[in-house]
DNA sequence: GCCTGATAGTTAGACGGTGAACTAGTTTCA
DNA sequence: TGAAACTAGTTCACCGTCTAACTATCAGGC
């Protein structure tokens, strides 16, 4: 892994714009995500009308500012996705029953998405043994280790002007 | 930041299951990640017949272990796509005369895959901008900060067996 | 009060990815 | 040697996402 780097940046031993520190740790975190999401992705694999992607979208809705209560924009943006694919994601959901969706009365342009109860209950049942899986996978680090590179993120995340 | 991750951990104050330090952690890398990938994405917004998805193909083929040769189901793998998603990426590099298929003589179940002089070209045209993204990216930390992080990121990576 | 411009959400068509079948070639073992 | 099991790559049908219109609503300036 270590060699990974080294190898692609054997060719240019001398070009000082390549530097492993830093495009290691890329592919590292990388590599990190990649192992959890994989993870999630054989639990949901199992279970066909309530999918991961599902599951990821009553996530953000959980655990927006103002609890169970969104605009599509927000969970596209909170999603990483287009508000394009969220609409069709909503529409999945709302069909389901798991989310509600309300005209907002002040602005009637915008939607205010919300979870039922439902769509709680399902959330709940899946987020412990995410987290425990999250928990699985950096349980190689000691309490002062997660503090110490959780200020290393927050280090960066602060420079790109969070 | 803090916030967002205090947030959706308030609901379970004394859930011993929640732990504030590795979900942060982990949503701190998805930001930065994701940071980077709209920076590289933007970057490649202008051209249409290369693409950023061309790229990564063409960057992992660029750092495969056997320099320049590599086969489609390594690529898929390095690349985190199928096997089916890799054929047809590479049915539009060969088209763009960035890469050739060649069977493999001692197996010829096998395809080899190798740049052209002209992938090559192309690859060298994008990387050094893609790295400068990637310091500007991690510029906030110091030399020692970032070994620091990359030993702690080895660490999770080893436990999970790499 | 309107007209212009901006904004929220949805819809339509194209594109890329996935999983499952399929083809071809290789290995195993009786 | 020959049949069964396995492997590499590709093809196909389906599905989710994206870009780009489009509808409806709001805000500002004259």
């Amino acid at each position: 892994m270590d060699q990974h780097v080294a190898r692609w940046g054997a060719f240019w031993k001398d070009e000082p714009a390549f530097v492993p520190e830093v495009e290691g740790a890329l592919v590292r975190m990388k590599q990190i995500l990649r192992w959890i999401e994989r993870a999630d992705a054989a639990e949901f694999a199992k279970s066909d009308d309530f999918t991961l992607q599902d599951y990821k979208t009553l996530h953000v809705l959980m655990v927006q500012p103002w609890p169970t209560e969104a605009t599509p924009a927000q969970l596209a943006e909170a999603a990483n996705v287009t508000r394009a694919a969220m609409t069709s994601r909503l529409d999945r959901l709302a069909e389901a029953e798991l989310i509600t969706r309300q005209v907002d009365g002040a602005d009637r342009r915008r939607v205010l998405i919300r979870p039922t109860q439902k769509g709680r209950d399902m959330w709940n049942r899946y987020i412990f043994e995410g987290m425990a899986r999250d928990q699985q996978a950096l349980g190689a680090l000691s309490g002062e280790e997660l503090g110490k590179l959780n200020d290393l993120l927050r280090k960066i995340l602060l420079s790109l002007g969070e």
